[in-house]
DNA sequence: ATTACTGATGCAAAAATTGGTACACTAAAC
DNA sequence: GTTTAGTGTACCAATTTTTGCATCAGTAAT
């Protein structure tokens, strides 16, 4: 185990889980030995670091500077370790990425596996994460880089690149609409529909498509999982609806496929691809970003 | 003694001192666990950071990868405590400013004993530096600020605010030219002349404008110390050089006056003052930076 | 050849850290 | 109210880590 840094890794345990107890476990020590860590570190800065409360401890003001320095230490640390074996000829390092349910299934898997092939020592982490999640990485350091349709907020967000995405019906390769090659929005309404909840960018367009022609349409079935609504199309009329960036990129096989809905009945929305404004990326973050900047600007119409 | 960083600062102390025996020396620690630390360091990194040398040792690549982190990540955390001191309401901390010899008699002391009374709990230091070594100072964060004098490379540095200094003989109060209120340098020409060496700015200014004039003056002192060259002067007919900035406030009850040389005869030269690009200042630092630049903005023409 | 300096290593003593336990305290559950 | 479950913290012995000392091996200047 590393040492270097150790009493700041074991402070940000503490923020990160929120009671010294909870953060000892975390990390297979004692509650004892980490609450003395602790002390010794704010006795050193001569302040407290922590409120105590009943039910744990939370950062104060001077905790709130201190770790937010701490994050960007251990992310430079991480950096320079990077750039320094780098240097030694074999790269190593790691990259996170939080990212949409969309990607998962055909776009990072592709991806990863073509990054790995150029650069096989390094560990990539993928943290699926909706929106407002995934921002909420970037800015407490936990991923590196992330990839998030139509995102709420972008403060603190650098994008590297921005591509709009069609949004694409999903259903059963015998469903009646997969003979036309593209697709009306009353098409689809004609059918039961399957579809993310309401905290998912697709979703969320859809219903202001709807909105728009004063329908006001709910879907039969709804799930959190992408994954789960494309498997229940199967076999049945069920329609789903996915973002171009989620969907195979050769169906002919595949017992499932997918049709476009005119832009005009359903706008399309923009997938943001970026990092934490001001961060500094390592070199293995940074040749991950630039390859996938390249594949979606490649593919995708970028804004 | 700050046990945070305390192999980082090991490293440091090993890189500046060329050595891990006088560094060692310099830490109060023996060798042996000096050399131990270091290994471990290595160990950890997996590299190599100082190749061994029958004389010592020196930084290799990734050990100047590594030392840069180091001190921008011993500056930072500077930077955190004072933030955080300045939230406990007391404000702490410590300022390193590396300055031309000029500037130590009068103005220096007068701006620091002003800066000590609205912030007393702040420690100061001042480095006496000639041009170049101001800058390296700044460079490997030995010093927050730098006041320099017609600096040779400006890279790197960022100026906060740059003023014209005239250039004024410095004689006895009973010398004959203390009659004058303005010189020409025909006029100090005639009298024997106690300069610095060749290495300051007002030598290289002086320098200039004799050779302007096809003539070589050749001073009958020379020294390295401008307070030696103030005191020299005194109940002789010697005359010395210095700049606006470096000379008392109030001369009437001095024993050693100053007249301007008009600018026609010798040129004007440039005092910079700021701090390494891309640094971030500590609370403390950059306060005291604000007072310096509106002083000098105040008193002199700023380019 | 000699001298003076360098970094590296083995070993015992010293210092720091840890785990275990007990205690005081508070919010929630009963 | 009382109980309960959870919290952070202090004490002490055991353990791990770090240190100092003496020594070795190697190199550059004398």
């Amino acid at each position: 185990m590393d040492k270097a840094f150790i009493n700041f890794k074991y402070v940000d345990a503490i923020a990160r889980a929120g009671s010294i107890r909870r953060a000892a476990e975390a990390l297979s020590i004692t509650p004892s030995a980490l609450n003395r860590r602790l002390i010794s570190v704010e006795d050193e800065l001569e302040v407290q670091i922590f409120e105590r409360l009943p039910r744990g401890v939370r950062l104060n003001a001077a905790g709130e500077i201190l770790i937010q320095h701490i994050r960007t230490q251990l992310s430079d640390f991480e950096r320079v370790k990077s750039q320094i074996a780098d240097l030694s000829g074999f790269r190593r390092g790691e990259v996170t990425i939080a990212c949409s349910q969309a990607l998962l299934p055909f776009f990072l898997p592709e991806q990863i596996d073509r990054y790995r092939t150029e650069h096989p020592m390094i560990q990539v982490c993928v943290l699926p994460r909706d929106r407002s999640a995934a921002e909420a990485a970037l800015a407490d350091f936990t991923a590196d880089l992330a990839i998030v349709f139509e995102p709420i907020k972008i403060s603190d967000f650098h994008p590297i690149i921005t591509v709009r995405q069609e949004i694409h019906a999903v259903m059963d390769r015998s469903h009646p609409l997969a003979r036309k090659t593209k697709l009306r929005l009353r098409d689809c309404l004609e059918y039961p529909l399957a579809l993310p909840t309401k905290a998912y960018g697709v979703r969320w367009l859809f219903d202001q498509a709807t909105e728009k022609r004063n329908q006001s349409i709910l879907p039969l079935l709804e799930s959190d999982s992408f994954e789960f609504l494309r498997m229940a199309v199967r076999n049945t009329d069920l329609i789903t609806l996915q973002i171009e960036v989620g969907l195979a990129a050769n169906e002919t096989k595949k017992s499932v496929i997918s049709r476009p809905i005119v832009e005009l009945d359903i706008a399309s929305g923009l997938l943001h691809f970026g990092h934490l404004r001001g961060r500094v990326l390592s070199v293995a973050a940074a040749k991950f970003a630039t390859q996938l900047a390249q594949v979606l600007s490649e593919r995708y119409e970028s804004v």
